[in-house]
DNA sequence: TTTAAATGCAACCCCTATGTTGCGCTTTCG
DNA sequence: CGAAAGCGCAACATAGGGGTTGCATTTAAA
């Protein structure tokens, strides 16, 4: 029914910052490191990465305004931490739009194969 | 045990260019039109776009070179349709990588709260 | 065989994401 | 207090993504 349509219509503009976000190594190894090894400051976060820990902090922001991360401050240090909760809604984000493409083309699949 | 993580390490550079081309509303739209409506021509991927046909036929490339979509000659036209294999794939790693994250952050919780 | 449709190719913009360096501010520690 | 660690801010450089225009090429249609 059209109420599919209109989902994925509200999912799509939530998705493209996730992905987004999600589509550079550094970033994607900070996520790996951070759901490894907790809350982390800045400078460790940048330790053996190969960039500065400026650029660090400007893909730490970027996974921030997606909400898959978090800061506080403790001390001098400025630590971030994985956004759990953020990182669920992200998944089924994902998977739910997935399982459109999915539906959609496997209602069709049969009309699909007659056409070639 | 450690395969989890070398596992991960195989994983994520195949995910990087995954997420990147997903991180485009554009492309985003063109997998929906596709899986809503068959194999369909440059052109008529291109209507309603707001865009090019030059500017949607690199879109499709772009989504080719991770193998989201396929082309093939119909007369004068090319033909472009979603590559359901490798979508199902892409699922599935983002499915992986998502509970290693979960994984990872679901051992730590309690030392984490500990510290926070 | 003309004409028009559908593409492919290539040269060009333009903006922004990514990265750097330099400097100043705050907090910790000897 | 004075030095050093840890950051934040700002200016700057640059490569690449996204988009366009112009023109040649192939194929369908009159």
């Amino acid at each position: 029914m059209s109420r599919n349509r209109s989902a994925a219509a509200l999912q799509l503009p939530d998705a493209v910052p996730l992905f987004a976000a999600l589509g550079d190594a550094t970033r994607l190894r900070l996520l790996g490191r951070l759901s490894a090894g907790g809350p982390l400051s800045i400078t460790r976060l940048s330790e053996g990465t190969g960039v500065t820990r400026q650029a660090i902090t400007r893909h730490l922001h970027a996974l921030g305004d997606v909400g898959l991360v978090r800061h506080a401050r403790r001390g001098r240090e400025r630590v971030w931490d994985l956004n759990r909760k953020r990182l669920e809604r992200a998944k089924r984000y994902i998977d739910q739009i997935a399982a459109q493409w999915d539906d959609a083309a496997e209602r069709l699949r049969a009309f699909v194969e007659d056409q070639e």
